[in-house]
DNA sequence: TATATTTATCGTAATATTGCAATATAATAA
DNA sequence: TTATTATATTGCAATATTACGATAAATATA
């Protein structure tokens, strides 16, 4: 117990709650946005933007990556992040279908 | 430990992690999915549909009852539970925004 | 009232997450 | 080679989540 059963779902759903939850921790909110603010790519100096140590950062930064809505680039000794705009396309388009669906079916029922 | 420092971020930032967090489980995604399917509003035959006990339903509908995207109202015995339009309205607008954001600088830097 | 039906809550075990200090790794600079 | 700098990893403590059996609560029906 305490173990998602992933394989009753759908791969999509799977996929759509895997970065979902990437983006539930207000930090990884405040990292997508600032990224999102910085017009050139950003490295390290999240860690200066955050109230977080640098590990906390760095773990975070990862679950960002691997759920694929950020990626990171060496360069030289630091790293370049920036948002992956497919990962938030994801989740731009499934939202909006969403509110499509809601839209054509007037939704009162409660 | 094991505590998110909400209060170093701002209060957007927090409610869209929790509606992300909320989301952020395959199971409430299907349940999501589930409501957005079937036309009439749904009450506990959501358990019928998902491959977990009725306990844990429940707790799913709760969490994603206190993250503002569904509703419930008590229909006889049973409960009618249905989308929430308003923080689904939220997630839609919230990744628009970004997608245009981000279609305006052409984000290009690794 | 007694019984069935539906949903919520409690308690608990297993596992995951959050955060950080300490340390490791990798690349550049001296 | 030896710093220095930037980032990642490890290990750990505190807390949260996931899942479910057992049980409670609330409402309808006989």
């Amino acid at each position: 117990m305490g173990l998602t059963k992933t394989e009753h779902f759908t791969d999509k759903q799977n996929a759509i709650a895997t970065m979902a939850k990437a983006l539930g921790h207000p930090a990884r909110i405040a990292i997508l946005e600032y990224l999102l603010k910085v017009d050139t790519c950003i490295c390290g100096d999240i860690v200066n933007e955050l109230p977080l140590a640098q590990p906390t950062i760095s773990q975070h930064l990862k679950e960002l990556k691997s759920a694929g809505l950020i990626k990171g680039s060496i360069e030289g000794t630091s790293i370049c992040y920036c948002i992956d705009e497919k990962g938030l396309e994801k989740m731009q388009s499934y939202f909006a279908t969403i509110s499509l669906k809601l839209n054509k079916k007037n939704n009162k029922c409660c």
